[in-house]
RNA sequence: GCUGCCGUAGCUCAGAGGUAGAGCACUCCCUUGGUAAGGGAGAGGUCGAGAGUUCGAUUCUCUCCGGCAGCACCA
C-alpha cells in the first residue's frame, strides 16, 4: 500500500508503487493532461518516475516558478541536441538554468557564430513538434563511463568519474538524444514549448578553471509562452537604456578614453554626484566614530614585500622607479638597480603605519581609520567595464583595529551603518554573502571558528539574510561581501568587511593590555560603497540617470519663456543659488517646448518655467521631471520648499530620517 | 589574460575595390513662441593604427590597439 497525501490533505491509496502521472489521472482527466511534473515531499520529480513510499505529493502543472525551471532545463536540453544534430563532432559538456534562462558549454573546434543561431532554433522548435517522450536510464557506473568515452564525449566521461561513488548516473532520453543529468525533465519535448530564443556566445573555461579548455558556450532565454518572453525582451531593451556608460555620456556626467585605459575622467556634472555622495558618507562616518586620514600614493616596494601584496598582488601593481630617467639614448631609461616603488593598490598598511605611531593601549581600542583611498590596479584588460571596474578606483575605505573580543560588535555597528547608508541611497535589495575559510589560509582553525562566527552573529543582530559561499574568505581571514545589481542584473560587489589576523602581525601592529603585555589587534577592512567608481556606476543605473534632488547635478533649470523676463528668471537664479541649490538657467531664444523637452531628457529634476504671468507675481511655474502636470508658486515658497528638497536623507528633519 | 563579435562625423547608423553619406547634436540667420523637436543655411571625417595584396584599399589579408558580451580574476 502506498498513501499519497495531497496538498488539500485528502489521502488517496494505491496498491503499489505509483507514478506521477497515474495519480493525476486517478484526480481527474484533465489534470492528468495539464501535469508536467510532481513534487514529492517537496523534491522536484519526473511525472513518469514511480512513488514507492507514503508521501506528501503535488501535481506540478505549467505555472509558477517550477514549471518555468523545468522548462528552461528542457530547453538547455533541447539546445544541446539541436547542436548535435547540426555540427556533428561537438561534445556536450554542462547545460545549467540560470537567472531567466539557460546556457550549454560545448566542446568544438570551429567556433559557432550568432548566425548559426537562426538554424539551432529552427531545429530546437522542429524537435518540440517532433514530441520527442523523455525516459530515464540508471547505468552503472562504469558502464555509463565507457558508453560516453565511446560516442567521444570525454567531458561527460569525466563528470562522471568525478561524481561520489553514492551518486545514481542517470541518462535522460528524449528520442535517441541522452545527456548525462540529475534531473527532472518534462515528459515530453512537446511541453517545452516555443518561447525561447538563443542570445549569445561567449567563451568559457571547462570547469571554471582557466587552467582548462576554453568551450563555447550559448545562452538562452525560455518562457513558459510568447508573452512572457516577449515582455522579457522588452525588460532588457529598456534595461540597456540605463547602462551607465551610455547615460553617463549622454549626461555629461563623465568619459574614459584609451589613453588613461580604466580611469575616469569625471566631468563637472559627475563629479557633483560624486562630492555629494563623498560628503554624504563623511558625515556618516564621523557620526559613527572614524576619524579620517591621508595616505601616500607611492609607497617603497619593501614596504610592500614586508606586508605580503608583494608576493601575493604583484602582477597587479604599478611599478614606478624612484630615480631620475636617463635622457642619454644609449642608456637604458631606467637602470637596472633601480629602487622601486608601488603605487598603492590598497589602503590597509598605510593606515597600520598611523596606527603604529606612538604607543596605543587597550583603552583607546577600537581605533576606526577611514580614508578616501585612491588606489590603483593593474586589472586585467577584459575586466574593465566602465565605472563598474577601473584601474583606478577611491575606495571608502576604513580600518578598524580592535580588540578580538570587539569584533562581533564592530562589526553589528558595520552593519548596521551600511544598512542605513543602502536604504538612504535607494537600495532595499543587498545580497550578502559570508565568504568562509578557503583552503589555503593563515591562522589556526580557533581563530577562524570564532571570526565566522562573530561576523555571522553580526549579520543576525542586524536582522539581515545571506548566503553563505564557503571556500571564498580571503586567506587572512572571512568576509562579508555586499551586492548590488546594474540594470541588466549583473551583481557587483560593492561592500565588504573582512576580518584580518595576518596583517597586524606581518607589519608589527601592536597595543598594551591591561596587565602591561603586547597585544595583536585584529584589523577589520571595510567600506561601505566599495569603491565610489563602481557604487555611482550602480546609482546611475538604479535611478536611470534621474538622481535623486540631494545629488542631481543640475536641481533647476530656470527656463524663461520670452527674453523680455531674462532678468527676472537671472534675480530666480541667485535666489536658488543663495538657498544652495544647483541651477541653470536656460534664456535661449528657443521655445519653451524645445527647453522642456531638451532639460528633460538631461533629467533635471526640476524646471522652472518664467514669463510673464511669474515676473508680474514674482512666481515660479515648477514641472517636475516625469510629470505633465506645474505647481505655481511664489518665490519664496519654491526657495523654501526646494531648500529642504535638497538636504541630503541623512539631513532631513526627523520622519524621513533613516538612521535615528 | 582567454573565446567570440565589433571599430565610418560629437552621438546613432548607412555604404562600397576607384580617396564618403543620413538623422540628431553643433555654428550662423530668421522666429519672442506658455510646458517633450518652429524654419532656413553652413561647418564637420587620414573611414582605430601599422604592414601586405592591388594600377588603386576606408573596403580584401595579417599584426597591433581599443570597445562590447561572457569566462577567469576582483571593489
Amino acid at each position: 500500500m502506498v498513501a499519497i497525501t495531497l496538498p488539500d490533505g485528502a489521502v488517496r491509496a494505491f496498491d503499489g508503487a505509483v507514478t506521477g502521472l497515474a495519480l493525476a489521472e486517478d484526480i481527474s482527466k484533465s489534470l492528468a493532461k495539464k501535469a508536467i511534473a510532481v513534487k514529492v515531499d517537496g523534491a522536484l520529480t519526473d511525472l513518469f518516475a514511480p512513488i514507492e513510499n507514503d508521501a506528501t505529493v503535488e501535481i506540478v502543472t505549467r505555472t509558477g516558478d517550477d514549471a518555468l525551471e523545468l522548462v528552461r532545463h528542457d530547453a538547455a536540453h533541447l539546445l544541446a541536441q539541436a547542436v548535435q544534430d547540426l555540427f556533428p563532432g561537438t561534445q556536450v559538456t554542462i547545460g545549467p538554468v540560470i537567472d531567466d534562462g539557460f546556457y550549454y558549454d560545448f566542446a568544438r573546434e570551429e567556433p559557432f557564430s550568432t548566425d548559426d543561431f537562426a538554424r539551432i532554433e529552427k531545429r530546437m522548435a522542429e524537435l518540440v513538434d517532433a514530441d520527442l517522450a523523455t525516459h530515464k536510464k540508471v547505468l552503472p557506473r562504469d558502464d555509463a563511463i565507457a558508453h560516453f568515452d565511446d560516442m567521444g564525449e570525454s567531458y561527460k566521461a569525466e563528470l562522471i568519474r568525478d561524481l561520489p561513488d553514492t551518486e545514481e548516473i542517470k541518462i535522460y532520453y528524449h528520442g535517441d538524444w541522452h545527456d548525462l543529468c540529475r534531473g527532472p525533465h518534462l515528459p515530453s519535448t512537446k511541453h517545452i514549448g516555443k518561447a525561447f530564443k538563443l542570445m549569445k556566445l561567449a567563451g568559457a573555461y571547462w570547469r571554471g578553471d582557466s587552467r582548462n579548455a576554453m568551450l563555447q558556450r550559448i545562452y538562452g532565454t525560455a518562457w513558459l509562452n510568447e508573452k512572457d518572453l516577449k515582455a522579457y525582451l522588452h525588460r532588457l531593451e529598456e534595461a540597456e537604456k540605463r547602462d551607465h556608460r551610455k547615460l553617463g555620456r549622454e549626461l555629461d556626467l563623465f568619459h574614459l578614453q584609451e589613453e588613461a585605459q580604466g580611469s575616469v575622467f569625471w566631468h563637472a556634472k559627475g563629479y557633483v554626484i560624486w562630492l555629494m555622495l563623498e560628503a554624504y558618507i563623511r558625515r556618516r562616518l564621523a557620526g559613527a566614530g572614524y576619524m579620517e586620514v591621508k595616505t601616500p600614493q607611492l609607497l617603497d616596494a619593501k614596504f610592500w614585500e614586508q606586508s605580503g601584496h608583494w608576493a601575493k598582488f604583484r602582477e597587479n601593481m604599478f611599478v614606478v622607479p624612484d630615480e631620475v630617467p636617463s635622457t642619454d639614448d644609449d642608456q637604458p631609461m631606467i637602470s637596472a638597480d633601480a629602487k622601486l616603488m608601488a603605487i598603492k593598490p590598497m589602503n590597509c598598511p598605510a593606515h597600520v603605519q598611523i596606527f603604529r605611531q606612538g604607543v596605543k593601549s587597550y583603552r583607546d581600542l577600537p581605533i576606526r581609520m577611514a580614508e578616501f583611498g585612491c588606489c590603483h590596479r593593474n586589472e586585467a584588460h577584459g575586466a574593465l567595464h566602465g565605472l563598474m571596474r577601473v584601474r583606478q578606483m577611491t575606495q571608502d575605505d576604513a580600518h578598524i583595529f580592535c580588540r578580538e573580543d570587539q569584533v562581533t560588535d564592530e562589526a553589528i555597528a558595520f552593519c548596521d551603518l551600511l544598512h542605513t547608508v543602502y536604504r538612504d541611497l535607494g537600495f532595499d535589495e543587498v545580497a550578502i554573502k559570508l565568504a568562509t575559510r578557503p583552503e589555503l589560509r593563515a591562522g589556526d582553525d580557533t581563530v577562524w571558528d570564532r571570526a565566522e562566527a562573530g561576523l555571522e552573529e553580526a549579520l543576525k543582530r542586524a536582522d539581515l539574510s545571506y548566503e553563505v559561499t564557503p571556500g571564498e574568505g580571503a586567506f587572512y581571514g572571512p568576509k562579508l561581501e555586499f551586492h548590488l545589481k546594474d540594470a541588466i542584473g549583473r551583481s557587483w560587489q560593492c561592500g565588504t568587511l573582512q576580518l584580518d589576523f595576518v596583517l597586524p602581525e606581518r607589519l608589527d601592529a601592536s597595543y598594551v593590555d591591561e596587565a602591561g603585555a603586547r597585544q595583536r589587534p585584529v584589523m577589520l577592512h571595510r567600506a561601505i560603497l566599495g569603491s565610489l567608481e563602481r557604487f555611482i556606476g550602480i546609482l546611475i543605473e538604479n535611478y536611470a540617470g534621474k538622481m535623486p534632488f540631494w545629488m542631481a547635478p543640475t536641481q533647476v533649470v530656470v527656463a524663461t519663456i520670452t527674453s523680455d523676463v531674462d532678468d527676472y528668471a537671472h534675480d530666480v537664479v541667485t535666489a536658488l543659488r543663495a538657498r544652495g541649490l544647483r541651477v541653470d538657467v536656460d534664456t535661449r531664444n528657443e521655445k519653451i517646448n524645445y527647453k522642456v523637452r531638451e532639460h528633460s531628457h538631461q533629467k533635471v529634476p526640476v524646471i522652472a518655467v518664467v514669463g510673464g504671468k511669474e515676473k508680474e507675481g514674482a512666481k515660479l511655474s515648477l514641472r517636475r521631471l516625469g510629470s505633465q502636470g506645474q505647481q505655481i508658486i511664489s518665490l519664496a515658497e519654491a526657495l523654501e520648499s526646494l531648500g529642504d528638497e535638497a538636504l541630503p536623507p541623512d539631513m532631513k528633519p526627523a520622519p524621513e530620517s533613516n538612521n535615528g
